[in-house]
RNA sequence: GCGGAUAUGGCGUAAUUGGUAGCCGCGCUAGACUUAGGAUCUAGUUCUUCACGGAGUGGGGGUUCGAGUCCCCCUAUCCGCACCA
């Protein structure tokens, strides 16, 4: 009987949906374990074999959980809101929902053909109102909560009011807590909700008509379409993540992920160390009337003195500051700029203003600034300094304002040069060696080293010197330690239709909750997908979106009366919204009543292998922590950190096919290894499906398009052979690694390998390929190989199923021997995510078990289990042949019997001097004096000694001899 | 610029702890079977040499009896961040 894939998977899969095989109960006897795939956007192309790469390591190690005896979670879903639909919709018409549902189909008929074991009773959909009412649910909680630095992590706002009602906690700011009016409360506290209304510069987007976060943009481009971004103040609705910052960093010392992925994130975060200062205003005025600047009193002369604050990671340094310098945003700029400078000022801050982001970080390496006029004391040296602004300082980092010391900082460095600024040396290599600036041609950054010229730190070492400014800037009460964030806060809003509404209404232009009770608050519909002629978001064209508060329900828009009747947010959430909490909803998906049950979590507690792609890393996988560990401090997560651990596959590049068309004649194509192709061709994409091994076939390319219809080819030399002379009197093709992509005809769909070799097939060859986590091109050229193992794997048991009705096979068999070794190593391989050497360890089980007279059943039994987990279907068959009523799912993880693997005796390799010479076998419990005789009787250990008596005998049990001459 | 990763036959890769470099597969070569092969089977396949041998894991140096593996320097490619003070 051969091997017939088709219709062994065709049954299997539908054996499994008959009989529920891979639902999962929220509670067993077993321990748990749980499995869990980054879920997919469903994109109207469908999957590409890239895509299942993760679902099928996920897959293998979650069966063999499984058979290992554990109770396992591994569902699937879909990432189901987002950008692509909305943009189909607008140019269509066609309603995202439906787009998304066709596309949702396609997805599920295509991950269904590959034969996962997803529990799909427990799919969610970002965008079904079931689910995001607990996105909304979250969003509500956030508002609610304000981060207490003190306890570190969220409290009810109610208790910040308390606190500030009895006067624990005093109000910053100038009026206190009593005299603000119920309105200046409100503003207040939006300062420390951690989900907030502001006007804050945002990434807006002119093309996708919306905001972005700041992973949604690359080089000043959006990642979704590459449009362009600008950088705009707008009131936007943004997650205090910047809170949670030191708490994301000291997460990732606890989870398993590799140490790359958790370098990003950590960069992403930018931790960073080092102190505030105060440098005071040598201006005349006080901090009172110079907006801006700040009161601080000197303990020698205890006059109020403006200032303004600097971060600087970099405190020792002080001694070397020349100038300091301001961001365009910054507010002091134009209470300090003297008259003179006016003009010339406020003409800079204007065009830094203006600059998109683009503009500005291509044009990085240009130094531009301009001088206030104005000047700072140096509050150790009392030195004057010259205030300038430049917007290399950055407004969102620090306090916009930085000390400049060009002798220790590569950028302060160039601006200094750029306007003839002084530059002093104040940190030295070596101890009291100094060299004139003026001859360098670049900062010394580095933070090794002794300080030099530099008062009362001037011979230390700079982490001591670092430590005793920071002593002395805080004795005198001009400044601490402190530590700042690159992160910054998630921007949450986006004027789009297709995602999540904020439970949200105004009353006086201030945002208020709709009652938990009332969610989900379902997307309204709407004529038009486009922003309003006004320039609002398509919410905007909803005719139903208005909060009868009385009532508690969404009601005619028109019916707006601000009395009882308000208008709802018109932004929706990001798309990270919704997979933020995804997991946790996997626990419990249909649980009305709660995001999910507390039972559920404290029983499946958190992913304990996530699998999924790098390009994560600063988006989705941070705003999931931030996520979980703000439901962790409500009370509902168990676990500080979501993922335990995570595992990157690596992704797949297309492997593009080139022909070469000649450049005098447009019907004549050229084969890659012609003499003088190169210089008379140019390289065309080609259909990968209409090539074989590099080599094309000739028919199907005159049918692939109409102007090749009388293609002429000159093709490979017939006479040669050898390596690489594939396609001797044939077409060969070249070849690139490209992006996977349409418009070079090299998408490779899984469905069209399925239905050529099988599911089975496709799931091997993927593993097969390399290891998981690394990138790698998709090349079909070798599945063949994978296949033909299946086919020889079937073969063992169809030709031994026969015979083995006889007596228990006798142990000293040798397949018994075979069958542990593989038990062996399978066991390793999946455990440390190996699958391409299992695979490979597969085929040398099956080419030594094929070249044995028979196999024993109490082999074959084993070994159906043992590859279940990477071949489900054809185990299933093979498992059923065997006489099995029910699944292999439920059979057990087979253990390898070391007793079948040890040797008598070992064959060692012998080398002289470091180089293997010949090999000898040895008892296992030999010794080096065994050894050394051995050897000596040996003819070739003779001839290699060459009458000589060895200086040094290395021997190593089981390992090797070497012998020194 | 900073951070991370990778580099092994014609190709994808293997070598888990410093111990026979090249397992497994593709491709290729020769042969068997066959009307035929994009089927199946057998043997061979790192380079060089008639052979004995020699060389060989991106390049250079080092540690070691022994290095693909450890250390130092360099090169190339990929990824992330990028005026973050």
């Amino acid at each position: 009987m051969d091997y017939n894939f088709t219709e062994i998977e065709k049954r299997w899969q539908q054996y499994w949906r008959e009989h529920h095989t891979y639902r999962c109960e929220n509670s067993s006897e077993k321990p748990h374990f749980y499995v869990l795939d980054m879920f997919p956007y469903p994109s109207g192309a469908g999957l590409h074999v890239g895509h299942p790469l993760g679902y099928i390591a996920s897959d293998i190690y979650a069966r063999y959980k499984r058979l290992q005896g554990f109770n396992v979670l591994h569902p699937m879903g879909y990432d189901a809101y987002g950008l692509p639909a909305e943009q189909y919709a607008i140019q269509t018409g066609q309603h995202p929902a439906i787009t998304t549902e066709q596309n949702i189909k396609r997805y599920r008929e295509q991950l269904d053909k590959i034969g996962f074991s997803f529990d799909w009773e427990r799919e969610v959909r970002t965008c079904d109102p079931e689910y995001y009412k607990w996105t909304q649910w979250t969003f509500i909680q956030l508002f609610h909560h304000y981060y207490d630095k003190e306890l570190d992590k969220a409290r009810p706002i109610s208790e910040l009011v308390s606190k500030l009602e009895s006067g624990e906690v005093e109000a910053e700011g100038e009026k206190s807590w009593a005299e603000m009016c119920e309105g200046e409360r409100q503003d207040y506290l939006m300062n420390y909700r951690l989900a907030y209304l502001a006007d804050i510069p945002v990434n807006w987007c002119a093309e996708l008509g919306t905001v972005l976060a700041n992973d949604e943009v690359v080089n000043g481009v959006s990642v979704r379409g590459g449009y362009p971004v600008e950088r705009k103040l707008m009131r936007q609705w943004s997650l205090r993540i910047s809170a949670y910052a030191q708490r994301l960093v000291d997460g990732l010392d606890e989870v398993d992920w590799t140490e790359s992925l958790k370098e990003i994130q950590r960069n992403w975060i930018g931790r960073s160390e080092g102190a505030a200062v105060w440098f005071p205003l040598d201006v005349p005025g006080n901090a009172n009337v110079l907006p801006g600047a700040q009161a601080y009193m000197p303990q020698v002369d205890p006059q109020p003195v403006p200032s303004f604050e600097i971060f600087t990671t970099r405190p020792d340094t002080i001694f070397g500051v020349s100038f300091m310098v301001l961001c365009p945003e910054h507010e002091l700029i134009d209470s300090i700029t003297t008259p003179e400078q006016r003009a010339e000022v406020e003409a800079y801050v204007t065009w830094a203003k203006n600059r998109s982001e683009r503009e500005r970080q291509a044009e990085v390496k240009k130094v531009s600034g301009v001088f206030t006029g104005a000047y700072a004391i140096n509050p150790l040296t009392e030195e004057r300094i010259p205030i300038w602004v430049s917007d290399y300082v950055l407004a969102g980092y620090g306090t916009g304002a930085i000390m400049a010391v060009p002798a220790h900082d590569s950028r302060d460095f160039a601006f200094a040069r750029h306007f003839g600024l002084p530059i002093r040396q104040v940190v030295s290599a070596e101890k009291d060696v100094t060299s004139d600036p003026a001859t360098w041609t670049e900062s010394m950054d580095s933070k090794t080293g002794y300080s030099v010229n530099s008062g009362f730190v001037t011979g230390m070492k700079v982490k001591e010197a670092m430590a005793a400014v920071i002593d002395r800037i805080e004795e005198m009460g001009i400044g601490h330690r402190t530590v700042n964030y690159r992160l910054r806060d998630a921007i949450f809003s986006r004027q789009r239709y297709w995602g999540e509404p904020f439970p949200v209404y105004y009353k006086e232009g201030r945002p208020c909750t709709i009652p938990e009770e009332c969610l989900p608050l379902c997307l309204p519909e709407v004529k038009e997908f486009k922003p309003t002629a006004t320039g609002e978001p398509p919410l905007g064209h909803a005719e139903v979106w208005a909060w009868d508060e009385a009532n508690r329900k969404v009601v005619e828009t028109s019916r707006v009366d601000n009395k009882t009747v308000f208008p709802l947010e018109l932004s929706t959430m990001p798309g990270f919204a919704g997979s933020s909490g995804y997991y946790l909803r996997y626990m419990d998906p249909r649980n009305n009543e709660a995001y999910f049950s507390h039972e559920a979590v404290s029983y499946w507690r958190q992913v304990d292998l996530y699998v999924g792609g790098a390009e994560h890393g600063t988006g989705h996988l941070i705003y999931a922590r931030f996520w979980n560990k703000f439901l962790y401090d409500i009370g509902l997560s168990v676990c500080q950190e979501p993922f335990r651990k995570l595992v990157n596959q690596g992704m797949i590049q297309g492997r593009s096919n080139f022909v070469y068309r000649s450049k005098t004649d447009n019907n004549l194509f050229i084969s890659k290894n012609v003499p003088g192709r190169a210089e008379n061709t140019v390289p065309i994409h080609v259909d990968i499906n209409i090539v074989n091994n590099d080599v094309l076939d000739i028919e199907k390319f005159r049918a692939w398009r109409p102007e090749f219809k009388d293609a002429r080819f000159e093709l490979e030399d017939q006479t040669v052979s050898g390596d690489n002379k594939a396609g001797a009197g044939r077409y060969v093709c070249g070849w690139e690694i490209e992006k996977m992509s349409k418009s070079m005809y090299n998408v490779q769909n899984p469905d069209d390998l399925v239905s050529r070799y099988g599911a089975d097939t496709l799931r091997l060859y993927e593993m097969f390929l390399g290891p998981v986590e690394q990138a790698k091109p998709w090349d079909t050229n070798g599945i063949e190989g994978v296949f033909r193992f299946l086919k020889k794997f079937w073969k063992i048991y169809d030709s031994n199923l026969g015979n083995t009705a006889s007596a228990p096979a006798d142990s000293s068999h040798p397949a018994f021997k075979i069958l542990h070794q593989t038990i062996k190593k399978i066991t390793d391989d999946i455990e440390r995510f190996s699958f391409n050497t299992s695979v490979s360890t597969f085929m040398i089980c099956t080419n030594e078990l094929s070249s044995l007279p028979q196999v024993p059943r109490e082999v074959l039994e084993p070994l159906a289990v043992l590859i279940s987990p990477f071949a489900p279907h054809i185990a299933e068959e093979l498992y059923h042949m065997l006489g099995h009523e029910g699944s292999v799912c439920a059979a057990q993880w087979p253990t390898y019997d070391p007793a079948y693997l040890v040797e008598d005796s070992f064959t060692y390799p012998v080398s002289f001097n470091g180089k293997m010479r010949f090999t000898l076998t040895l008892p296992a419990d030999a010794t080096q004096q065994d050894a050394l005789a051995a050897v000596k009787a040996d003819g070739l250990g003779q001839k290699w000694l060459d009458g000589k008596e060895p200086k040094k005998v290395i021997f190593v049990p089981k390992k090797i001899i070497n012998i020194v001459v």
